[in-house]
DNA sequence: TCTGGGGTCCTAGGACCC
DNA sequence: TCTGGGGTCCTAGGACCC
């Protein structure tokens, strides 16, 4: 076997727009038409189609900023809606399980494929034939890119991207110097803005030039991972396709609120709901948590910034949102402050575990007991709808809560693709 | 008036110990 | 009078990703 055959080959499939591609699933008439989604609390722009691209529209600006300027140009704004997003997405990463095995769910809208054998052969066609499939049976466009390094995939699918002749696929493999060479360092792969402001002053301004460093020079400007990006842009493989995902290390569950917050009561109530659903979230993810975390900012724009953080060990691991609410209150306790105006709040939750570990002898029956309690708590929130059954500590007004004004009206049941 | 949320990893620096 | 140095652990904050 020569050489050539043993080196790898990955493919990233990537949603084009995935949220407002989510949407006009939803709404057709979005089609064609310039629309941006707004982050939560709609403050500023998370997705744009590309005809909101070509108005020049960035992301991540602002949606007040640029609110009379979307209105000019009768741009459609969109809340964002997450349950849809996710919904659509687990069909996306089923449907590429469907026509091969080695698949990683990198995010939301990506995921990187490594082509071996037969589909090595012919990975240019086998990855044509999933991107029609994927258009066929969900409705969503994807562009892919392939190339011998994850990084290098990434690379491709950029290309495949921004270039409209490449019908988006395009497979970089064999012209490596050609495209990197064209390519800015600063849209490289975990290059962000400060390691690629660093690299311009020293010259090195394309991804060719990155690629040609000095080993120990790039180690020493952007530290172990860079110089793994440095030979993955090689084609040297580093960075291996992940297919089963990691147990995650934290749940976080944040917010900014609607409007500042003052009293001690209506910031509870928002900490205790962030509680309850990153206790949800941890049941839906099949683990324990040990360790609670509670953190208040004021708003970091106004002067007197406050922000602090407090943590709380459990003696045993647990999924029972009752104590994690008892927590989470004495946390806020510690570190609540008079006569500030408080802007956003967060529960995190560390130390997880996927393993059944309850208390001692004594306590074992109790904590079976309330798993059940929390399970039948879940299980009618799923079927009747999302907070039927809701903990009282969260309040009943929750009048903390966040501006969305765009909401589409859809959910994720509404719509049969498959 | 309005400025996202969720996640991971690395590094620098302090505390502590021998 | 004289005040080392290396290891480990922890944490906060930065950088990066989507």
């Amino acid at each position: 076997m020569s050489l050539e055959n043993c080196e790898s080959l990955f493919a990233l499939i990537d949603c084009n727009n995935f949220y407002v591609s989510c949407e006009r699933l939803y709404n057709p008439a979005l089609l064609y038409k310039p629309v941006v989604v707004l982050s939560n609390n709609d403050g500023c722009i998370i997705a744009r189609s590309n005809e909101a691209k070509k108005l020049g529209i960035k992301m991540g600006v602002s949606y007040f900023q640029i609110r009379d300027f979307l209105k000019k140009n009768k741009v459609a704004v969109i809340s964002s809606n997450y349950e849809i997003y996710e919904d659509i997405s687990k069909r996306f990463i089923n449907i590429i399980k469907s026509k091969i095995c080695f698949v990683e769910a990198y995010s939301i809208d990506e995921a990187f494929i490594e082509l071996k054998g037969i589909f090595k052969k012919r990975s240019f066609e086998f990855c044509k034939g999933l991107k029609e499939d994927i258009y066929r049976l969900i409705g969503i466009p994807v562009s892919i890119g392939i190339g011998r390094t994850k990084t290098l995939a990434k690379v491709a699918n950029k290309i495949a991207k921004k270039n409209k002749d490449l019908n988006g696929i395009f497979d970089i493999t064999g012209r490596e110097e050609e495209i990197l060479k064209t390519f800015d360092v600063e849209d490289i792969w975990r290059i962000g803005k400060s390691k690629a402001n660093c690299l311009k002053g020293m010259g090195i301004t394309n991804a060719l030039n990155l690629s040609k460093i000095d080993n120990s020079l790039a180690q020493k400007t952007l530290g172990i991972n860079g110089l793994t990006t440095v030979f993955e842009l090689r084609g040297i493989k580093c960075i291996n396709l992940q297919e089963k995902k990691p147990i995650q290390k934290e749940i976080i569950v944040s917010r900014s609120f609607g409007h500042d917050i003052g009293n001690y009561k209506e910031l509870k109530e928002g900490v205790s709901h962030f509680s309850a659903i990153a206790a949800k979230n941890m049941r839906n993810l099949n683990l324990y948590t040990k360790t609670l975390s509670v953190f208040i900012t004021s708003n970091p724009f106004k002067d007197g910034f406050y922000t602090n953080q407090a943590e709380i060990n459990f003696d045993f691991y647990t999924r029972d949102t009752f104590l994690i609410l008892q927590a989470a209150e004495k946390c806020l306790n510690k570190i609540f402050k008079e006569n500030i105006k408080y802007k956003k709040a967060g529960v995190i939750l560390r130390n997880l575990t996927n393993c059944v570990c309850l208390g001692n002898l004594f306590t074992n029956l109790e904590i079976e007991n309330k798993h059940n309690l929390m399970k039948a708590i879940d299980l009618l929130n799923k079927k009747i709808k999302k907070d039927a059954v809701f903990f009282a500590a969260e309040g009943v007004n929750k009048l903390w809560q966040a501006k969305k004004e765009y909401t589409s009206n859809y959910n994720a049941s509404e719509i049969i693709l498959i």
